[in-house]
DNA sequence: AGCACGCCGACT
DNA sequence: GTCGGCGTGCTC
């Protein structure tokens, strides 16, 4: 009798399925070995989760794998059982969750793409159409690239992005070829690393005493403090030791100056996980961490799946930022996942922020964490001074009032670089007529269009919808519509009108489409010079931008006075973070908050005692209203065509849960965008005391939902631990 | 999720 | 007389 596989499938089912082995001889594939099987019409690749000698299933209609894919098992153990938590935890199908972890190119039913350290040289015949600048753009780039000699694919994706396009036409050409080097030729000489500050070796010293168990670290340097340093010291001895170091990123975090920064220190190839990067080099990163011969992985949210055989430590920078949570689909949590891998591997995790997120201190707070500060700059760089502009009964111009224009007008004269940092995209969130008080509404969300004045559109930012701008008023046939409020792109329009000799660059989604194109966007800064940066929350992190001296910020009161119960966490990191911004050289920086209400709580306790000050009163207000991190909740979600279908739905689910274990319901409730792309929404949120108690609660509802009648009708998803009300 | 099967309206 | 709507059920 052949061996029972279990078998996680990437299908949205809550259980494993079973399937024969082929007959002896070969023995049957390991735990963790992605296979080909038939499944329903098609086949599909899952992964083998456990071999077994019984099955539930009746003999007949058990089918046999068509094929083991891997030689030796992709996920090894430790992987394999973090990846069976996040699916518990998160309430994911188990399928669906090691798809999550794999690259999209090892999903598919394809051999293992070669693993080796690949390379590019020139052919005899390259040297010549290079010396003779034969070719144009991007294939002329390659060709005076390798001119020096071969280069690795590591390095030829971080300096030439799109490479492999021109790889292949000169390869057909003849003029490049493959000439692929041993593991460890791919080094190259590390740069000195600077001396660290008393506070930095600190952090590294009591980090480096943990290594070889399992020890969370928070480590809240304000910014410009330096903490990257600290990790680079932490990975250097990692490397020294022959073990790997796992860097996390936020999505926006991973510009191409990072890379060339850790290579360059490091003096090793980074392997790099990021959604930018062409599946094929993603899959070649993630299998060469698995070979254990990528020593340093960087990514974002996805690569908390990594293998690392070798573990020697993991970093989660800029811990509180919200992209680590996966929004739809498997809404895992990639920060607390590293920690759960950290405990099994038995490393030691260091979180790093300016601005660390409230679970993160509640975690110190009880002892869980060790903190770690950095509390000052490096010598001779200051804080930033903030300063809050009352913008009541001020004349503003353009939503800029006389103060920040005449900071502004200071700055540039000095040549230093300004940053206006307003968060909302497009001209203006409202198109509004002033003879009868319409104003443009998406058909589909009810909420106001915003006007595009480049693209002459108005355009719905939670659902795409767009639509012409009309010439008049279409309820009153002949009022005059105006633009409400400022957004990016007004801004822009507005400052370079105002000082149309200087560069004014604008960084939101629009302007950096594409991959790299916020670093394109930002290569003139570099070279200093009087500059205006207008842009959103990309702004907030990553980028030092040596001659930036003011910050000013415009435009957040809406976050001083929102529902949701994390707005004031959220708007004091983004302050703290865009603030931060200001005057990270030489030169001082100074940050001007343009706001309605200068004594708002939230403005007055950041600016008196900074962001650790304001953080310990929430904290203390979370407690009092029991709300997380003192809490925990699970969000359940659901939409569908008609409210009654909804409603039904969240009805039948709140019945089915049980009443006595300590868990409370709040709702349902119409969700805080209650319709979206036509559909209505609404939400059930549970909460508990007890993470446990709630979790025992959680698994056995989110199995039951599914059987309701009414589920039939919606499309729904339970959230555990979201961090956002919609 | 796909993808079938399965019964009731507007078209060649 | 058929093409096709999406309700229901299944995938080892």
């Amino acid at each position: 009798m052949s061996p029972i596989l279990r078998i996680a499938l990437p299908v949205p089912l809550g259980q494993l399925f079973d399937y024969r082995a082929p007959a002896a001889p070969t023995p049957p594939p390991a735990p963790g070995t992605r296979v080909l099987v038939p499944f329903g019409r098609g086949r599909r690749v899952g992964v083998v989760v456990a071999v077994s000698d019984t099955t539930e299933v009746a003999p007949e209609r058990l089918k046999e794998i068509l094929q083991a894919l891997d030689p030796e098992p992709l996920f090894d153990a430790e992987l394999g059982g973090a990846i069976a938590w996040a699916a518990g935890y998160w309430l994911a199908p188990l399928g669906e969750a090691y798809a999550a972890a794999l690259p999209l190119a090892l999903r598919a039913a394809r051999p293992l793409p070669d693993p080796g350290h690949e390379g590019w040289a020139l052919t005899a015949a390259g040297r010549a159409a290079q010396a003779a600048s034969r070719r144009r753009g991007g294939s002329a780039a390659l060709l005076d690239l390798l001119a020096a000699g071969t280069l690795d694919a590591a390095t030829l994706d971080f300096t030439l992005p799109g490479w492999r396009a021109a790889a292949r036409r000169l390869q057909r050409a003849g003029l490049v070829a493959r000439a692929d080097r041993a593991a460890d030729a791919a080094g190259c000489a590390a740069l000195p690393a600077p001396s660290l500050s008393t506070e930095q070796q600190a952090a590294v010293t009591a980090v480096a005493a943990a290594h070889g168990h399992f020890q969370p670290f928070l480590l809240q340097g304000v910014t410009g403090s330096g903490k990257t340093e600290v990790y680079l010291a932490l990975i250097e001895q990692a490397l020294a030791r022959g073990e790997q170091a796992l860097l996390l990123v936020p999505e926006i975090g991973l510009a191409p100056q990072t890379l060339r920064r850790l290579r360059e220190r490091l003096g090793v190839a980074i392997a790099v996980l990021h959604s930018n990067l062409a599946e094929g080099a993603r899959a070649r990163a993630w299998l060469a961490a698995r070979a254990g011969s990528a020593r340093v992985i960087v990514g974002t949210r996805s690569a908390v799946f990594t293998p690392l055989p070798r573990a020697g430590l993991i970093i989660v920078d800029e811990e509180h930022d919200s992209s680590y949570k996966q929004q739809e689909g498997f809404r895992y949590h990639a920060r607390d996942l590293a920690v759960m891998r950290a405990r099994t591997l038995g490393v030691p995790v260091l979180l790093g922020s300016a601005t660390p997120s409230l679970e993160s201190l509640a975690n110190v707070e009880s002892g869980r964490y060790a903190l770690l500060r950095l509390l000052t700059r490096p010598a001779g760089r200051s804080m930033p001074r903030v300063q809050v502009l009352d913008l009541r009964r001020q004349r503003a111009e353009h939503g800029l009032s006389p103060p920040l224009l005449q900071a502004l007008d200071e700055t540039l004269a000095r040549g230093e670089q300004a940053l206006v940092f307003r968060n909302r995209r497009g001209y203006a969130p409202v198109l509004l007529c002033h003879a009868c008080g319409w104003h443009a509404e998406c058909p589909r969300c009810e909420r106001p269009l915003t006007l595009h004045a480049a693209r002459a559109a108005l355009l719905c930012h939670h659902c795409g919808h767009a639509q012409p701008i009309p010439a008049q008023c279409p309820a009153c046939a002949g009022g005059p519509l105006q633009p409400q409020g400022h957004g990016t792109e007004r801004l822009e329009q507005a400052l370079q009108a105002r000082y149309p000799e200087l560069p004014v660059l604008r960084v939101d989604r629009e302007t950096t489409r594409g991959r790299d194109g916020f670093a394109a966007l930002l290569a003139p800064l570099a070279a200093g010079g009087a500059a205006i940066l207008v842009g959103t929350q990309m702004l907030a992190k990553g980028h030092d931008l040596p001659n930036l001296t003011l910050v000013a910020i415009v435009g957040v009161d809406a976050g001083l006075y929102s529902a949701d119960f994390r707005a004031p966490e959220r708007l004091a990191q983004l302050i703290v973070q865009v603030a931060g911004r200001a005057g990270r050289a030489a030169r001082p920086g100074r940050v001007l908050l343009q706001t309605h209400h200068p004594d708002h709580p939230l403005l007055q306790r950041l600016l008196a005692g900074g962001y650790t000050a304001l953080a310990t009163e929430l904290l203390a207000e979370r407690r009092a209203a029991s709300l997380p991190p003192y809490a925990h909740q699970a969000l359940l979600r659901a939409q569908a065509p008609q409210r009654t279908q909804v409603d039904a739905f969240l009805a039948a689910a709140a019945a089915t849960l049980p009443r006595d274990a300590g868990l409370e319901i709040a709702g349902p409730w119409p969700a805080p965008l209650p319709r979206r792309a036509g559909l209505e929404r609404g939400q059930l949120l549970v909460i508990c005391a007890s993470r446990s108690t709630l979790h025992g609660a959680l698994a056995p509802w989110h199995a039951a939902l599914g059987g309701l009648p009414a589920a039939r009708r919606v499309r729904w998803s339970l959230d555990v631990d979201p961090v956002d009300a919609g």
